[in-house]
DNA sequence: GTCTATAATTCGATAGAC
DNA sequence: GTCTATCGAATTATAGAC
């Protein structure tokens, strides 16, 4: 019998997380103002405070939640029981492509907040305790692959993936390539990659 | 006949070079103040504008020294028309890995200032122009290697090399593994990853 | 809850003595 | 060349009216 159950994405405190959200992954917690995230979400410096304590707050906040959302995207591939370990990297290389087309900026956000703002991510340990460390293990153990540590085939996996994002600013400016030729490219190595990683753990 | 030739290093102005490339490059420019640097070199704030007139202007100039040196680099190896493809990929793998282990913290610096501060860094052209691609084409065209765009190759040997480095601190903590076998892991990735770009190009 | 106005602090830069 | 002292702008945070 809620009276006006009001859309949450529209109430302002909503509405200065999501201002919040899109500045800070862009430009990084020290670039942005509290007045750019004012003016962004339409309201005034004052309720910033008033629903946040502090910039610093607000921030650890939309860290936590960007967080949550990636590792639970991980977590629910990995730890998949009915996947076999091929699948499993396809799986994850696609996730990883599609969320990064839609979101370029993320990666290069959260490594270089993760040193400072104490942020709880545990990324190897999710890895490391998921039925997919298993399968890497057993696949290793039976011979069907070529011998690697688990940790290194994360890091190709995830590498691989992740890194043109990072460095895209590098490889995309004034003397190097276009958006649109950066894009093809992305989804190229979304096709590409899980063959690659096969490749690495093909045996001779 | 110079009286005393000053060495270089323990100059004012070098030992302002040095604390604020230390600064800069562990905690990005905006987080690094003045104030700090000054401390770090152990003079006083008003000199480091005496020396530098601003603090733009000292990032700017550490930055592109950073720039300059790392290019160059690459450039030697990506350009030695007297190695053979495979050689050229172990050189090139090496180089990042030892370079990476003695300045863990450039690549994130590098990268997360690339998009702001206009960087005149020209990796994409650097390769684009170099021996080393036209050695990827035509090992293509002959048929010696899977077929690849170039540009895929150059990110796979870069992004298997320096992502666990930008990606250390989420590895690399309470949870992660200890500094120690984080560096045992990059020696061994120095050894692996030549072995994996090949098994990527080799054909079916 | 939302605003205006302003306090409090931080920080880059400079003036001016030595 | 080097320092102390301070200015001025930018920025976070808060007081207080509505």
């Amino acid at each position: 019998m809620a009276a006006k159950a009001k859309s949450k994405d529209s109430t302002t405190e909503e509405r200065i997380r999501v201002a919040a959200r899109k500045l800070f992954t862009r430009h990084g917690y020290d670039a942005v103002k509290t007045r750019d995230i004012a003016a962004e979400s339409g309201i005034n410096l004052a309720l910033l405070n008033y629903y946040f304590k502090s910039k610093e707050k607000l921030f650890e906040k939309i860290m936590q939640e960007n967080m949550k959302e990636f590792m639970q995207g991980i977590s629910g591939i990995v730890n998949d029981e009915q996947t076999n370990l091929e699948s499993k990297i396809k799986r994850l290389v696609e996730y990883y492509l599609d969320m990064l087309m839609s979101n370029p900026d993320m990666p290069l956000f959260v490594l270089s907040h993760a040193k400072k703002k104490g942020s709880k991510l545990n990324f190897r340990e999710t890895f490391a305790q998921s039925h997919f460390m298993k399968q890497i293990q057993e696949a290793v153990k039976e011979g069907k692959i070529a011998p690697i540590n688990p940790l290194n085939l994360m890091l190709n996996i995830v590498g691989l993936s992740i890194f043109p994002f990072i460095g895209r600013h590098i490889f995309q400016n004034e003397k190097g390539i276009t958006e649109d030729a950066f894009i093809a490219l992305m989804a190229e190595r979304k096709k590409m990659i899980p063959g690659w990683i096969d490749a690495i753990l093909r045996k001779k």
